[in-house]
RNA sequence: GCCGGAGUGGUGGAAUGGUAUACACGUGCGACUCAAAAUCGCAUGCCGCAAGGCUUGAGGGUUCAAGUCCCUCCUCCGGCACCA
């Protein structure tokens, strides 16, 4: 027999899978549907890297897993489709750098990722190919866009960017960093970036903010994964509560409140200032009617403030800013007490209701904000303290009760009049009810942004008329197409305003005097409905038929990285909820299992990065080991979860596992299967079958090779053995596993056999190793057959001269038997 | 600061509360070879000649039995971070 040769046989089967389309998905099936999803990548120049080559092994194993699994006796018809997430910046920086056209450089780019997906061996349908750029798909997300908009989830309106002076462009955040982590500049020129207003699309993903976080119960994701979107969305619970204003001596405009947003209502008699956010409304509105005594000191803060980026307010000093707005107090609604209105830009113009009551005493930030200001700190929670010394502890407690020291915890209420001695759960209701405000929710969720003053992205589907009013593009005119004639350069305006071609389209179509819109969408908005499209990608009249969408969602099992998903994984749960608002669904989660793949670190632990040089690609593996020996060896790396090192070295020990099993398979002959090996056998096809399910790919490997080592012992290996073996090895290294298959004389591919069975009972040894333990130490270890009772156990255990060594008569107080695993004794000395 | 996750041989890692260190890498010795590589065989947690003792980040607890459950602490990694 020939050596085993791992391109020609690569090569070989994955011509033959493609020659008969095998991997795709069956149309008329009376098998359950099963649709196995990786996160479609982002077709990058430098081609796949191991990531993908993790993630997709790990999809590509249990799709063909499942395949195979006839445990619902009616088998599995499986959906595992490839895409390209195709818009996006880096084709187009590379345009302004050189020139060429990013749709120059996508297309190159997919070529290549198709090409080694090929390579890796993993069973697509490419039927059902789809990429984001090509307008069949971009219709759709267009399509998206108006869906929306038409039911009131998409508006326009004023929004911060970040804005390079000297480039005169928009930059996205992770742009304002420059390359040696100087924050707050162009990532191009280290311009000093400003904020600037521009009207810009938001679809409304806060009206879907309850059913983000409760319809995670429903969903079998991480935990983790779920807490950080828990954490994103921001819930939180508590009270509304009306504050009035006095303003100088009148009491003319007494009739004008401010509503602040607390989570801590309970602590209302602390409230000894307020503070509102530099946006909020009330603030520019005194400010215009100069209704302040100092109108000017303040509007300047507001516009110091205004200039800041996110990130300046964020990172610069946590020092706490602000001014008094003199003239005007407030008063506090639990004990009548006129209080000053502070503006500070600690307090967020977003969140809440923009402006909050400040309580010193139990809060740090008001704390600091107290210190520096010398306002009055007055401690209304009777605190409860751990220290180490009755004296700390005294200590402790008379500062917080002067004001001196902060206590954030909850406790029994002091200094607040009839409240006194209240418990904290209790006085939030009553409170809050005592002042007339109202419990509420608020959350950190923002609606989400998607215009990009960009050209790589689909076009926004909008027009405006001679007057500038927007309208939406009838869904005849879409796909609405990308313009080619542009500038890539940043001219200060979007690289589409450039475009002669949009203009005569628009007035073409609309009339004299219309404009097309000119920015592009945000590229997650491309990837937020894309497994739609794989269940029907061909479609001309919708984005999936409601057959298709009834037959394939959802996705079954979703994988990918846990980096960079807190977002897309919400804004297709948002886009599924709106389908099933406006009834184009009837489910509302996308996703029914996700799962993450564990980063590959370089061989020292640190990340593979382009500039330390260290980056292993999957090509370099494939090469000299064969993609069987890669999908295994990065299946064995650990846990697919986990972030791992890589190691080259050990690659050799799969590569040989391969070598060998290849090699045994010439000692292959009619011998029958002696009792051991089919208990072996039946406990692999066991153990590998509910691993691939749990995707604990690590260990259904290793059981793999304990199996073919098993074999080697063998002076003959039994045909019907090696060939369950072959086929529980077919998911993880497909090629030679068809190749030894047909070898054995087999006709037809092994990835459309049944998954062996197993039987429950072979997989128990009539004989069994147990350990004899006295006070807890194994001493000795009996084989003894599995039917023995507890009694004869025990005796064998004494008899064992070993055992009789550490047992002392007379002294035995517990004596126990667990069958099949353990004798325990204990001698009290 | 808050929220997660993880600490097991020289290395990657394995272990439904039941023989810790499976599987693999590496290393050592041996076989084959003129020699080397490849391959095959044996050994390989630590201390000890042995009997035996010790060992899953540290310390305590529950249990006949703890890497696994409970409490306290340490370290590392990831995410969020002025969110009232």
């Amino acid at each position: 027999m020939e050596k085993y040769d791992h391109k020609k046989i690569e090569k070989k089967w994955q011509q033959r899978w493609e020659d008969v389309q095998a991997f795709r998905a069956e149309e008329n099936s009376s098998k359950e549907k099963l649709y196995v999803l990786g996160m479609f990548p982002y077709p990058s120049g430098a081609g796949i890297h191991l990531g993908h080559a993790e993630n997709y092994a790990a999809t590509d194993i249990y799709s063909r897993f499942k395949r195979a699994d006839r445990r619902n006796a009616v088998g599995y018809n499986v959906l595992h489709p490839m895409g390209w997430d195709a818009f996006g910046l880096p084709a187009e920086n590379y345009a302004i750098k050189t020139g060429v056209p990013p749709q120059k450089t996508t297309d190159d780019a997919i070529q290549t990722f198709r090409k080694q997906l090929k390579e890796l061996g993993n069973s697509y349908d490419w039927s059902r190919e789809i990429a984001a750029n090509s307008p069949e798909y971009y219709q759709w997300t267009q399509w998206f866009f108006l869906f929306l908009y038409k039911n009131g989830l998409a508006e326009k309106r004023l929004a911060k960017v970040n804005w390079c002076p000297k480039d005169q462009t928009v930059l996205a955040n992770e742009q304002t960093v420059s390359e040696s982590g100087e924050k707050g500049v162009c990532v191009r020129c280290g311009t000093k970036i400003i904020q600037r207003d521009l009207e810009q699309w938001f679809f409304k993903i806060t009206d879907f903010s309850d059913a983000l976080v409760d319809d995670l119960d429903q969903v079998d994701w991480p935990e983790s994964t779920k807490i950080n979107q828990r954490n994103w969305i921001g819930r939180s619970e508590g009270a509304e509560i009306d504050f009035a204003i006095r303003r100088g001596l009148t009491s003319a405009d007494n009739a004008e409140k401010i509503t602040v947003f607390t989570t801590r209502p309970d602590t209302l008699f602390g409230a000894t200032y307020m503070v509102l956010a530099p946006e909020h409304a009330l603030v520019a509105d005194w400010i215009a009617k100069r209704a302040l005594e100092n109108n000017d000191e303040v509007a300047a803060y507001v516009a110091s403030v205004a200039n800041k980026t996110e990130l300046d307010r964020q990172t610069d000093e946590k020092e706490k800013t602000g001014v008094e707005l003199k003239g005007i107090k407030a008063i506090n609604p639990a004990n009548k007490k006129e209080i000053p209105i502070f503006v500070a830009d600690y307090v967020l113009g977003g969140y809440g209701t923009g402006a909050i009551m400040a309580v010193p005493a139990h809060d740090e930030r008001d704390f600091a904000f107290a210190k520096k200001f010398n306002l009055p700190i007055r401690c209304v929670i009777k605190p409860l303290l751990a220290a180490d010394t009755e004296e700390q502890l005294e200590q402790k407690r008379a500062n917080i009760l002067q004001g001196l020291e902060c206590y954030t915890q909850n406790g029994d209420l002091i200094n607040s009049g009839q409240f006194d001695g209240l418990g904290w759960i209790d006085a939030k209701q009553k409170i809050t009810e005592f002042v007339g405000g109202k419990m509420t929710k608020t959350y950190k969720l923002r609606d989400w942004l998607v215009s990009r003053q960009r050209y790589w992205g689909a076009p926004i589907p909008v027009v405006y008329d001679p007057e500038g009013k927007p309208h939406p593009i009838p869904e005849e005119h879409l796909p609405w197409l990308l313009p080619t004639d542009v500038e890539f350069r940043p001219t200060g305006t979007s690289p589409l305003g450039l475009s002669k071609e949009m203009v005569e389209r628009t007035e073409r179509i609309f009339g004299k005097g219309w404009r097309p819109e000119i920015d592009t969408l945000d590229t997650f908005v491309c990837s937020s409905w894309y497994y739609f499209r794989f269940g029907d990608p061909h479609n001309s009249r919708e984005f999936a038929s409601k057959e298709s969408i009834a037959k394939w969602q959802p996705v079954d099992l979703y994988m990918g990285g846990a980096e960079h998903t807190v977002l897309h994984l919400m804004y297709a749960r948002f886009f599924t909820k709106a389908l099933q608002k406006f009834s184009y669904v009837n489910f509302t989660e996308p996703f029914k299992k996700l799962r993450h793949q564990g980063l590959i670190l370089a061989e020292d632990g640190s990340k593979m990065s382009k500039s330390k040089g260290n980056v292993v690609n999957p090509e370099d593996i494939i090469g000299p080991y064969g993609a069987d020996t890669l999908r295994l060896h990065v299946m064995f790396l650990g846990p697919l979860e986990a972030m791992k090192p890589w190691n080259t070295k050990s690659i050799m020990g799969v590569r040989r596992f391969i070598e060998r099993t290849w090699a045994l398979s010439q000692n292959v002959s009619d011998t029958p299967v002696a009792a051991e090996t089919e208990r072996i056998v039946h406990q692999t096809i066991k153990k590998v079958g509910d691993d691939i399910e749990t995707l604990k790919l690590n260990t259904a490997v290793s059981a793999l090779m304990m199996l073919l080592n098993h074999f080697a012992e063998l002076p003959k290996v039994p045909r019907a053995a090696f060939s369950a073996f072959i086929q529980l090895l077919a998911p993880f290294a497909p090629h030679v596993a068809e190749e030894l298959w047909e070898k054995l004389g087999n006709k037809g591919f092994i990835h459309e056999t049944a998954w062996p069975a197993f039987d429950l009972a072979k997989l128990v040894a009539s004989v069994a190793k147990v350990a004899v333990q006295v006070n807890g130490k194994v001493r000795a270890v009996l084989e003894l057959s599995t039917g023995v009772g507890e009694v004869e156990a025990l005796a064998a255990a004494r008899a064992e001269p070993v055992v009789a060594k550490w047992l002392v008569e007379g002294r035995e107080t517990k004596a126990m038997y667990v069958p099949g695993k353990i004798i325990s004794f204990v001698v009290d000395h």
